[in-house]
DNA sequence: ATTAGGG
DNA sequence: CCCTAAT
């Protein structure tokens, strides 16, 4: 049987929340990359669905070469919420998503020895991640499993709660093409001793992440070798955070939202200070509330917060940047932009959100809460997780994006609204603009394509015009 | 509590 | 980025 991965562009992106498709035009085939969460794979002879979102070739786990023709999104009816992709679906001639070779790769050694363990239904002494990498599919493969092992180490792993439902849609697939396309990558190394080759080629898949350069080359010198067999694809349900993350989330919201609404000089305004606001306030936090007023009487005397006088200060807009918020920003456009990945958050980056997150309580509540928000210009990055937040969630869902995407950022949910407004009005405007000018904005043109086709799908409420969907 | 939209 | 109305 056959098996459809085309479904309504709408449940796909539900159902692979993480899966984008990029295009890459390389000579005479299309190179698509194909950035995914495990188990989703690619394989010659599948036909997948395209969307369209650009090119995008830093962070890409893989791609697939596609034959002939270029889809074209704005083609597509986009007011057809269930409308199919049907001029999407292409078949994949090449594929460098062999099946979980690269998951398998991306593991540790101690996931691997679950995964190991979860296949063959015991434990192993082997430590060998090469070793462990090459065995497991075999075991997969003739157990029929691989995906549903993958599944449950996952669901294992990440301690989710049930959601996941693999399917095998092709049976058949997983005793075939599953150990030969694996082969692919894991050929010449018979043992566990032959790390060397294994290493570079498994490097090299890996490199196309990072190095979009090559990708053309690898098009073209494995084009065409594999056969093109059905395979096993396989769907997950969208990413059910635990409840634990949940809660956790929450609780991150409700402080950060105690801090906004805390202390802030929002509050202090007086025309905030009626009855009403002023229950709120000691609802919130009766504590902070003193101490603002306490601090406020001292800093500025003619502003009687507790007795409801409406004397408004209006913050001056200083300490718009903090030292090295800016390097660390031009920092990252220019070169870590590829850490910036799905829902992990590089570490670095965390750790200074956090830093500064925390910078901006204290000075605020040191100095007074002048500076409420600090600007930070939008790094290259955060575009990079809202644009994929946007497409995972839709417009409009900033709160969920905040949660998953930005939950250790200083972004508000509002935060996230504004840029993605004006993403779409500097993508729109873009167009229109000549090069250099495109240079002295930031962004760069495949950030822009991104956000011009989700505008074609996601259509922002009321007031936007994605003019170029209609003409273009 | 959140979002859309004006500023 | 802030603010507000609206839901």
């Amino acid at each position: 049987m056959l098996r459809d991965t085309m479904i309504s562009w709408k449940t796909q992106m539900r159902r692979f929340p993480k899966i984008l498709v990029f295009n890459v035009h390389v000579r005479k085939h299309y190179w698509w990359h194909l950035k995914y969460l495990p188990p989703l794979v690619a394989e010659p002879g599948d036909a997948v669905s395209t969307l369209n979102y650009g090119a995008h070739e830093e962070s890409c786990l893989g791609n697939v070469a596609l034959e002939s023709h270029s889809p074209h999104l704005q083609e597509r009816d986009r007011g057809a919420e269930n409308s199919y992709l049907s001029s999407d679906r292409v078949k994949v001639i090449e594929s460098s998503c062999h099946k979980s070779a690269m998951l398998l790769d991306q593991m540790t050694v101690q996931e691997l020895c679950k995964v190991f363990c979860r296949i063959f239904g015991h434990e192993t002494s082997v430590i060998d991640k090469q070793w462990l990498i090459h065995h497991i599919p075999c075991g997969m493969q003739s157990h029929c499993k691989l995906v549903n092992g993958l599944n449950m180490f996952e669901s294992l792993n990440t301690s989710k709660v049930s959601g996941e439902k693999p399917i095998v849609l092709s049976p058949r697939a997983s005793s075939g093409t599953a150990p030969d396309s694996f082969k692919d990558i894991l050929d010449s190394q018979h043992t566990s001793g032959d790390k060397h080759v294994k290493k570079e080629k498994l490097a090299s898949c890996n490199s196309l992440k990072m190095l979009p350069s090559l990708v053309g080359e690898v098009g073209c010198c494995s084009m065409g070798k594999t056969n093109a067999e059905e395979v096993l694809v396989t769907q997950r349900t969208m990413n059910k955070p635990t409840r634990s993350f949940t809660q956790a989330a929450r609780l991150q919201t409700s402080r950060y939202s105690y801090r906004k609404y805390g202390p802030s000089d929002r509050n202090l305004r007086g025309k905030f200070l009626d009855v009403r606001s002023h229950k709120k306030y000691h609802q919130k936090g009766p504590g902070a509330t003193q101490i603002v007023c306490q601090e406020e009487s001292l800093k500025a005397s003619s502003l009687q917060v507790s007795s409801g006088l409406p004397l408004q200060k209006r913050k001056p807009k200083k300490y718009t940047s903090y030292l090295g918020y800016d390097s660390r920003d031009s920092k990252e456009n220019g070169v870590s932009v590829s850490n910036e990945d799905f829902d992990t958050e590089p570490s670095s980056v965390k750790s200074q959100d956090c830093i500064s997150e925390d910078d901006c309580v204290t000075s605020s509540t040191q100095r007074g809460r002048k500076l409420k928000r600090d600007h930070r210009r939008w790094t290259l990055g955060e575009v990079r997780k809202l644009i994929i937040g946007v497409t995972e969630h839709g417009v409009g869902k900033w709160t969920h994006i905040k949660r998953l995407m930005f939950s250790s950022s200083h972004r508000t949910s509002v935060n996230l609204k504004d840029k993605w407004r004006n993403l779409l009005n500097s993508s729109t405007r873009a167009l229109r603009k000549s090069k250099v000018q495109q240079e002295s904005n930031q962004l760069p043109e495949s950030v822009l394509c991104q956000v011009r086709e989700l505008a074609i799908i996601y259509a922002y409420p009321r007031k936007n015009k994605p003019s170029m969907s209609c003409t273009a």
